[in-house]
This record gives structure tokens, C-alpha cells and sequence, in this order.
DNA sequence: CTGTTAGCGCGTTCAA
DNA sequence: TTGAACGCGCTAACAG
């Protein structure tokens, strides 16, 4: 079923077939009714693959995630897919579980599926070799999720969020806050957010825990316990993302300490499903489904342009901050 | 940088390049090693469309699902994305949110693109004139979280996990049992599982309340709440996904109601963030990765027979119950 | 073992 | 306004 078959059945060429889908207006209107009407009965379609050869465009983006299993990622794919497909475009999604080396080969995969951009969600843009790879071929993309002068990304201010996060604590009355994170080495963002943390314990003049670093999610939570054991214990954490808050509200409860009445527990994210918890999720909330809209939006509109997106072009989505059920004043006894 | 280009520099033909990549053993080791090491320097990577055009194979599967802001589908699409690149694979994921029309433009975008071949979840089988389309194509398809005579498909025995976990909480001493499920007429899924429940409750001898159906999420909450201040009160509710679990849950909380000492929540699904809650989420668990997994799978072995899948080639997989913190016996007063 | 060549389906010249 | 013909990059058939 070619573009031959429809020119055939119409009795035109294959030019005059070409030309009724792609310039409409430079076919007579009755030909190009015969054609779509022939088109439509023979129930054609054109080949992505040919049109791609000759034109040198896929219309295809490729998407480079860390994990699908996180709902952050899945919220941002989904505005992904929106906006893509707005735009008359498809995705091709690959995950890397913040390892390096699947970056590379995620990138490798895209590049040779012809994809005429990406977006990225990396570990460390100064230090990822699949970014390189990217500039050298000139190849259009926008990192998500981050902040850094050399490249166009589209994220959250993370640092400032946490400072004023650790101030709002504050005022409530919390001056035992610690911070907890995932490896900070494996990725920017969590770096950032503890960078925010340290930044706001200073300018409220209290001395900042060490962040307690939680490696590996399954030692997460006996990590976290253990630090709510401590005396004195901290009386609010903040937690470097949603689903690591999950696990310090979990360690609440095995260490016997009420939330939000004893512990308060604040994430960073703004998970969706965050807000149907009992307790509701305090927690930093960040537009994921509009970070992977305002991502495609702007490498599809640079690619209109006919030029890559620059850092320049680049984006600071506005956080939020959901109050919650599971942070609150301190009780007396813990001040 | 074709692979032209290639062969110029390596001094041989295409041909030979062409085999180099595709059938090494058919070239001189000596030749094969300065090959690759050209393309190597060069940056080569065969061109996807163009090999398509030729083969008339995309390696490229495409994936139709609901919607990934449910962490069900996030997490089989993270399934499927493991075994897609294990098999040599890419993905291209569209949503539906649940709306046929969308599966409709879904397929067509799919079928435009070349896919070799395609994994489903649909609202209905039996009523998609997506998949009749698929199959006038002659197209490799697998329906996954779906059982169906006519069809390949991967799924769980919905029916059957209700109708089991009817008579567990039956076990723990139970009367008062009342199904939550979204749009029944929306999903088979949905219906599945409904029947589970009338046929566990008429297996144990006790009328079947009405399913209690939330059409829409933003509603879901009052209506169970309504729910639970009946008089007398159901003492259990089984949800038809666990996204309505933990809106149970936080009806409970607002109707006063302690879990699991005064009602239990069961889920279904399995979804992994439920093991993390507080209280862990009671659940019917599928094995949502591997389901992902094993429709790819079926669906790429199929592929390199060059046979489709039939509906006899279909899987039902193991389901299993998840205790958790949220379904316990029932307080006297409630029996 | 290697080279030459046709053609996959399409868009885009250039002519008519 | 329409048609004929070329070539995008690649693989496979055939020839050597």
C-alpha cells in the first residue's frame, strides 16, 4: 500500500498524490478530493520510513529518563506525550537508571533512530560524554530537570526552594531539621537541593546537620530510623524527593513518632499521587507534567525555527509548596 | 556520514560495510577489524530509516496505554522498555486516557511509523475497532492486562483474585463487603473484577451490596465517604485499582473511621509505591514489570518467527495478595 | 571474500 | 496544474 497504489487507483502520478497531502493548495480541489477519497478507501497511509529518508526529518523525539518507576518521571513523560503529540510528533522514551553508561547507549539508540531532537533528563550535565556527543553533532535537545549555564533546560530553581523551605520551618519553629537525600554524587538536582538546605540553615542562623545520605532505597528506611533514634532526634526532615519522604514517613512510624505532631516529614517533587496520602504530603512541588511540555514545546520550536534551542532560551519553572498534613508546628517538647 | 562515506574511507564498498555490521562472519576479519574501526573514528551509525525502507522491519514497537500518571502503566511501560532494548527494540508509547477515539489516532500514528509490531491495553477488547484494524493489517499484536478468547493476550485471572480475596476477608470474619470500582463500562478490567466480587460473595453465601461506582476521581472521595456513613457500614472495601484505595483510605480518615481497626481497604494492582505507605496498602499485586516484559517478549518472538501471535499463545499470569497494614479482622462491634 | 547494482517509498526538482 | 525522474541510505541478489 504505496503512494504508486493510490496514484494507480486515481489514475495521477505519485507527484500529484505527494502533493495533495503535502501542498494542498497547489492541487486542483477536484483532483485532490479524487485523491483523498481514493486515499482514504484504499485506507493509505504514507511510510514514515521513506518520508523520513528523503526529507531528513523523523518527526520523532527521542526522551532520555532516568526511571519510569518514578512518578515524577512518568508525570513529565506524560506532558511529554501531550505536547508531542500536539505538535504532530512521536516519542521514543529510554530509561537509564541514573547509570552513565545507558545514557551513552540511550543516546546511541536515538541518534541512530534519526530522532530530530531530544530531551534528557541526565545525572550531571558537566560531566555526561552523551551531551558532547549531542553538540558535536549539532543535534537539537533540552535537558529537563536542570539548571546549567551551558545548556537549554527547562527546571526548578531547587536550591532556592529548599532555602525557603528551611526558612518556613523555621518560622514554624523547627530548629532540628535535617536533610535526606539520595546519592548526592549521582545527580545535580539532589546536590542542589542540598546546597538549598545548607543556604537556608545558614541565613537562619542554625547549624546545619550533616545531610543524612541514604544510598541505596532498600538500607533507606533502618538510615532513617536509626536517625529519628538519635538524641536529640531532628524535629523535621526534608527529604530530596517524594518517594524518599514515603520512606521517613514509614520510619516515623516504626520509631513511634507521630507526624505531624511529633516529626514533620516534607518532600520534594509534588508527586500527583502525593496529595491522596493520609497524611496529605507536605512537600516542594514542581510542574512535571509542564516541565515535559515546556521541554518539548521549546525544541519543537526551535526546531521550526531551524535552529537548536540555546541556553539562553533556557527556563525556570515556578515550585510551589504544598502544605499538607505531614508537617506542622513542633509540639512544646520538641522545640 | 553514510555508509558511503564509510566505505570510501575504509576503502572497500558498501556492500562490504553493509556486511561488516550485518553478517560479520561473511567478511575477512582483517577487512571486518579496519572496517569498524573506521566507522568507529568516523562517528558512523547506520541509518534506521533507511535500513526500514529496505528491510521493511522498524524494529520499533509501538505501545498503547491509558495513561502513565497511574503507576500501573508507568511501571509495565518500564517492563516493556527493559525488554524491548534486551531484544534490540525501541518503543514508541502513545495514551489514550481512556478515550477510544484516541485509541484510534494511536494506531493510525502507529501504523504510519512502521512498527513492527504492537502492545495494547485497550478499554474493551471486544468493542476496539482499533484492534479490528490491527488485524485487517495483518499487524503482531498483544493485549496486556486483558483476558479474551479472540486475542493474544497477558494478563491476571481478575475475576478469580477478587473472588479469592472475597472469601479471605470472608476468613477474617467479614459480612459487610463492598466493591469501589471505577467506570465499569469503560474498562473489561474493571467489570472483571466486579464480577470477581458478586461471585466471592455468592460463593460465601452473603448478598452482594451494589458495586459502588466512582465515575470520576474528582468525585471519588465524596462518594465513599457517603458511603461509609451509611448505616450499617460496610467493614471492608475492595477497590478495583489501588489509586481508589488510597482515596479509601483518606475517606476513612474523614468519615472517622480508623484502618484497618475499623474498616480495611483492599487494593488491586500491586503497585510498588503501596508498599511504602503507612499503612502499607492491602492489595491484590500483578506483576505489572513483568507483564510488560513477557507481552514484549510473546510479541517479539512471534516476530522472529514470522508468525503473529495467536490467542492461543496467551499468559495468564500469577497474581498474589499483598497482606499489608490496611485489611485486618474485623473489631467486634463492626462484625 | 568482495563489488556492482536495483529498488524499498517518498518529496522535490524541472519540464511540459 | 500535472508528470517524469532522481536520490535519500541501505540491504540483498548476483557476479566475480
Amino acid at each position: 500500500m504505496s503512494i504508486q497504489d493510490v496514484a494507480r487507483a486515481a489514475g495521477v502520478s505519485v507527484a500529484t498524490v505527494s502533493r495533495a497531502f503535502n501542498q494542498p493548495e497547489q492541487v486542483a480541489p477536484d483532483t485532490r478530493r479524487h485523491i483523498e477519497q481514493t486515499a482514504q478507501t484504499l485506507g493509505y497511509l504514507p511510510n514514515a520510513s521513506a518520508r523520513t529518508l528523503r526529507t531528513q526529518r523523523s518527526r520523532v523525539l527521542g526522551v532520555v529518563l532516568p526511571t519510569l518507576v518514578n512518578p515524577v518521571f512518568a508525570e513529565c513523560l506524560q506532558g511529554m506525550a501531550e505536547a508531542a503529540a500536539q505538535a504532530g510528533y512521536a516519542l521514543m522514551p529510554l530509561t537509564t537508571h541514573y547509570e552513565l553508561e545507558r545514557e551513552e547507549q540511550a543516546v546511541s539508540r536515538l541518534l541512530a533512530a534519526n530522532v530530530d531532537g531530544l530531551v534528557l533528563v541526565v545525572s550531571n550535565p558537566s560531566q555526561s560524554s552523551a551531551l558532547q556527543r549531542l553538540r558535536a553533532r549539532a543535534l537539537p535537545y533540552v535537558l529537563a530537570y536542570h539548571q546549567h549555564p551551558d545548556h537549554p533546560c527547562v527546571g526548578v530553581d531547587g536550591e532556592q526552594a529548599v532555602a525557603d523551605l528551611v526558612a518556613r520551618l523555621v518560622a514554624l519553629g523547627h530548629h532540628r531539621i535535617t536533610m535526606v537525600s539520595g546519592q548526592r554524587h549521582a545527580s545535580d538536582r539532589a546536590e542542589q537541593r542540598c546546597r538549598g538546605y545548607q543556604r537556608g540553615m545558614a541565613d537562619a542562623g542554625l547549624s546545619a546537620a550533616p545531610v543524612l545520605e541514604v544510598p541505596f532505597m532498600a538500607q533507606a528506611l533502618q538510615d532513617i530510623v536509626a536517625c529519628l533514634r538519635q538524641n536529640p532526634a531532628p524535629s523535621a526532615l526534608i527529604c530530596s524527593n517524594d518517594l524518599l519522604a514515603l520512606r521517613c514517613l514509614r520510619a516515623a512510624h516504626l520509631a513511634g513518632r507521630s507526624v505531624p505532631a511529633q516529626l514533620s516529614v516534607v518532600g520534594f517533587d509534588g508527586i500527583a499521587l502525593g496529595e491522596d496520602l493520609t497524611p496529605m504530603l507536605s512537600t516542594i512541588t514542581q510542574p512535571n507534567a509542564e516541565m515535559g511540555q515546556r521541554s518539548i514545546a521549546l525544541l519543537v520550536q526551535a526546531l521550526q525555527h531551524g535552529l537548536p534551542p540555546t541556553p539562553g532560551a533556557s527556563l525556570t519553572l515556578a515550585h510551589g509548596f504544598r502544605l499538607g498534613e505531614s508537617c506542622a508546628r513542633p509540639a512544646l517538647s520538641a522545640t
